[in-house]
DNA sequence: TATTAAATAGATATCTAGATCCTTATATAC
DNA sequence: GTATATAAGGATCTAGATATCTATTTAATA
């Protein structure tokens, strides 16, 4: 897949934090709205804490908030990075000496191919899907 | 990643056949040049195999020789597909009933990614690998 | 017929994903 | 203030998938 069941829950989770940003959400509900897993979605919760995109809040009342302001131009690559590296190819996968830096033109092209994405997903905010969704429910209910 | 260590396998391997498509290679000589584990390139190329993008030959003097002629455009995708192939996402990955087949703004531009990937490796063939390395050895010697 | 090399089957390792359990923090009721 | 319920944090365990290794069988040919 291109990116990782790991960076979906957290893309699913951040998109479902950013329509509530007001009070605070708890991994339960965020588990039954994008139907992640509870206890793994609550290590990725962790992840995008540490990470600084969401802030957490323990006890009575408390959960998850979104931390980076979504005006701010949260990308769904810092999110994706955040939990799931996606790494580049910039040096030989081969680890041949020979050529320096310089890459052959198969793993040249599955580079390209590699930025390509990192661009469009660098490119999307998720005040983009939100605007697109017009404050509808943002998990796959667009009609 | 973008594609899996099969694929990758699958790549390299097809390339290197390509160079020398008069000669059959053992798997041992392939697994030498391409870096791959020789056991797990046995399997890598079976599926290659039955795929019908390769040809294989027992006994002495046998080994792999490409099938599919390279002059007849052998794409990137092809290779992959036939090893480990990529999905789309064409309905709910939620699996929500309500909205039919129309994709949220997130998965949207998840496809929307996957599908341009795929387009790359689609009008990538290996010819226009081999045209760029004009002859040398076409794993990670390109200068 | 012996040698070579792929095909097949199976075991093992590693990694990602998911589950279970216990600890720590905090808001609120009393 | 203190107790209690709530909710995140963290450690550890299990399951599944992908990748790797080992051994045996089948086929080709010199």
């Amino acid at each position: 897949m291109l990116i990782s069941q790991t960076a979906e829950y957290a893309l699913r989770a951040v998109v479902c934090l950013a329509t509530n940003a007001d009070t605070p959400m708890t991994t339960r509900e965020l588990s039954t709205i994008t139907k992640a897993p509870l206890n793994y979605l609550s290590k990725v919760l962790q992840g995008l804490s540490r990470a600084g995109i969401v802030r957490s809040q323990r006890g009575l009342n408390g959960g998850f908030k979104i931390e980076k302001s979504v005006k701010d131009g949260l990308s769904l690559l810092e999110i994706i990075e955040a939990v799931s590296p996606m790494p580049t190819i910039d040096k030989c996968p081969l680890n041949l000496e020979s050529h320096g830096n310089s890459l052959c033109p198969l793993h040249k092209r599955l580079n390209k191919s590699i930025e390509m994405v990192k661009k469009e997903f660098r490119e999307t905010t998720v005040l983009d899907l939100l605007k697109e969704n017009a404050g509808a429910i943002p998990l796959c209910e667009d009609t």
